[in-house]
DNA sequence: ACCTATCGATATTTGATAGATATGCCTCGT
DNA sequence: ACGAGGCATATCTATCAAATATCGATAGGT
């Protein structure tokens, strides 16, 4: 059985006449009937009573043709499906992102704006550290990362830098240098006898090193307090006045109790870059949309904060 | 698009190789491949990657995969359902009976094979009256009905009769002849004085009829008093007191509080019939079925009540 | 690094079969 | 009774699926 004989088999059904089936369809009566008769003889039912003027479904016939038209929709929708797929319209992106990245706006952003762009493709969002979302690159368990800083193991991953942004210091509400005008910019060096909470990632340098290298450029050695397992973590030590912290601009939409935030100067090579990880090749179309999106509009974008 | 596509492209996906998938398929590797070229063109969607060795599933080919699969599989229950429902498995019977129609064990016991022969035929049950029933099946809405009478429109329909079975007289718990030992046959003549009361169909001869012969055969003229639309509303009637009545001997499974059931003697002619009634000709194959089941067995279960 | 086996693509030929043409036969309506 | 309408049958044609032969590319062995 060909699906040419279903197309048949609905048009007779629904004309109830052969010859005006074959019109319909383009072609002649006789070709027509035989296929109709074909396809009788390979079900061993009989799908029409001819009568003396036309013809008629028999019960097989009125159960056989409601299957016939779903099954003809459903080829329908099999084209549809592959064809979406195959423009990345349709499918499934796993994202994954470090704690800090969904602060910076750019990020919502975009994944706002692929999901109005694309919303068949099922978007699936993994919050994780940075050493994790590149492990899930390597296994395929996700698709696209943003993370914070050039990562050790990205070999074999291809790794994009988004924008860059600022840092600042997030200091105790009660600190000496969190009185003074909030929007004046701080020095890095005056922060030369603090005690700093930085994030510490498990696997090769983050924004530890950045940082760490920053100060040496500023003319002191960081005095190293607590080591916090996510960025988030370390602004409640600093909270709890355990010391000061540098963290990305953008945290600073992430209002705390306790934490005030400045502005650093003189230190410009202190920035906090956002970063998209992807596997080379081989990644399917709608993974291929989301990070043309995403790198689409990132040198527009920039860092607006 | 054929199903061969269909066919061709699941084999090979499911090889990874064109070759072997060939083989499988008892033909050989070029024409294979043209064909899933020319489905891949119809597409315009590439369904495989071509490796070195052997081919592989891109993204749109394995949407398509699962969507080609579940096609072909509803075409293997299509072919199913028209073949069940020609050979009359499949389908849709409705019977309807008459109130005094499911007391005789034929009626239920022979529902419950065809239920039990027949599973994927859905039996529609109807009660109804006999005038109705008829009705229904010149309107097509029911295909068989248990009857108890010949009925007078007709006209058109099958009446098969299935069995006879005798009559009994439905006493007032108190009455006189209620008293003697039950299961002694009463003489219908013994009821001459009594006050009938009687089921009457609105639309042609019934039991009616033939109980008003039958007493004036054992020499007296009924006096015919409350008239019931219902076989069994005449019982309910009977319990009350305002008369007797003379019903089918299976209502005696209706045991009612304060109606005693008598045999009735010397009156060969007062038999009640059940009756198949159906259309003639164009009926289903699963209807067919049906009335060839009911008529099969009714000879050899006859009346044993 | 080269050579060879593997496997898909391409080119050409063959063959099956879908479809066209011509005609027959049955039934209904006039 | 006759003609028109409509499906079936018979025969022919043309298309297209499949076979055969060959090419080309790549991976893996030596």
């Amino acid at each position: 059985m060909e699906l040419r004989h279903l197309r048949y088999f609905i048009t007779v059904a629904e004309e109830g006449h052969i010859t005006r089936a074959a019109e319909r369809l383009g072609m002649q009566q006789p070709p027509l009937s035989q296929q109709i008769r074909a396809l009788e003889r390979e079900l061993d039912v009989q799908l029409f009573r001819r009568k003396p003027r036309g013809v008629e479904l028999t019960d097989a016939g009125t159960a056989f043709l409601e299957r016939a038209r779903s099954i003809l929709e459903e080829v329908d929708r099999a084209f549809a499906t592959a064809r979406r797929t195959a423009r990345g319209e349709q499918g499934r992106v796993v994202v994954g992102f470090t704690g800090s990245a969904p602060f910076h706006p750019f990020v919502p952003r975009v994944i706002r704006a692929f999901r109005e762009m694309y919303p068949l493709v099922s978007l699936v969002l993994e919050e994780s550290g940075s050493s994790e979302l590149v492990q899930g690159l390597h296994n395929e368990d996700i698709d696209a990362a943003f993370i914070r800083s050039p990562v050790a193991d990205v070999v074999g991953l291809v790794v994009k830098p988004l924008l860059e942004e600022d840092m600042l210091v997030a200091l105790p509400a009660g600190h000496a240098l969190a009185r003074e005008t909030e929007d004046r910019a701080l020095p890095l060096s005056a922060l030369a006898n603090e005690i700093f909470i930085l994030y510490k990632r498990p696997g090769g340098p983050g924004l530890y090193d950045t940082i760490i290298t920053a100060c040496r450029g500023a003319g002191f050695s960081p005095r190293v307090g607590q080591e916090a397992p996510r960025i988030i973590s370390t602004l409640n030590l600093v909270a709890a006045g355990l010391g000061v912290s540098v963290v990305p601009a953008s945290l600073r939409r992430l209002q705390m109790d306790g934490v005030v935030y400045r502005r650093l100067s003189g230190s410009a090579e202190l920035k906090a870059p956002l970063i998209l990880a992807c596997r080379p090749g081989e990644n399917s179309a709608a993974v291929q949309r989301f990070l043309d999106l995403v790198q689409r509009p990132a040198e527009s974008v920039a860092s607006d904060n």
